[in-house]
DNA sequence: AAAAAATAATTGTTGACACAATTAAATGGG
DNA sequence: CCCATTTAATTGTGTCAACAATTATTTTTT
């Protein structure tokens, strides 16, 4: 792919540094994405709910307080993009049998989301692929640049 | 903000450097992409709605071939984000007299877009207040580093 | 202890996005 | 010249996301 600037066509340059970075990094995420947004989608998935079902393994493999179902505020917590529906992201899984839910004893307000074997098998097909594509999408740099990208990116998100 | 390490609470480490970079861009995408969600909604549009008119602006300021109206599937090639629906992008914008539509004579198929006075008014409306946040957004960064990250960003979307 | 405030999750609704199928027009080979 | 193919845009349909309002439960205040 050519650079940005003969991407986009624009005959005159960025208005500013800043603006062509913030460009760049929408064009890397987009084009980063779709690979992900295709093989998720093939297993019923969104990228949304991915990341759902690889936290509540995470708890469920390290489970906090002895819990290994966590409530619906600290999922929300975790998530790489903030989601202000995960009522009905979380009914999805349920229906899929990816998850389950149960009413927390000590408090009967909140609900407590757990992943199933299901869940977990499902997971499990997809680390293969997952891993291969983030190899993928992050073969056009170098070991090294790919950490400075990484201390860059934590750098920006102040 | 903290480190991402601390960010997603995960008491084991990342599986790679690639899938940290991939969650670390995914994360600072959507932390930038935030406020200027916020900022258009307030004016009726989308970021893909924005980007269109943006687009449309350009080519008027630049005709092309002397045409100041550009075909829909021209729009596309040049969207940050690739939009499969942009009939009914554009219907809003018509809708809200922002653009217009006009079939090219030249060829029956095609239909020409192009932005009103009402468009370009909003558009500069949101000038001042777009560049403001791009800085913004990348204010955690030097000069050289957001050149920096621009590089690495371009050398990464193979 | 009762009322008020705060918290956790759900629901209603609207709008936008994604994909497939379709229409309309132009092109190109027989 | 006509039919098949290609191209451009639109439409149909289902799913998902965003935001506000609501319910249920707990905590705080008086």
């Amino acid at each position: 792919m050519p650079a940005l600037k003969t991407d986009i066509k624009k005959k005159h340059g960025f208005d500013s540094p800043e603006q062509e970075a913030w460009l760049n990094l929408a064009r890397t995420h987009a084009a980063m994405t779709g690979p992900f947004v295709t093989l998720f989608k093939q297993h019923g998935l969104t990228p949304a709910s991915y990341n759902v079902l690889r936290i509540l393994r995470g708890v469920r493999q390290y489970p906090e307080r002895g819990h290994e179902a966590l409530p619906c505020a600290e999922i929300v917590e975790r998530m790489v993009t903030r989601v202000p529906d995960l009522t009905r992201l979380i009914d999805r899984l349920v229906e899929k049998g990816l998850a389950e839910r149960k009413r927390a004893e000590e408090d009967r307000r909140v609900v407590r989301v757990r992943i199933t074997r299901r869940g977990s098998s499902l997971l499990k097909k997809l680390d293969g692929p997952v891993a291969q594509l983030h190899r993928r999408v992050m073969s056009g740099l170098s070991v090294a640049e790919v950490s400075h990208l990484n201390r860059l990116l934590e750098k920006a998100r102040i």
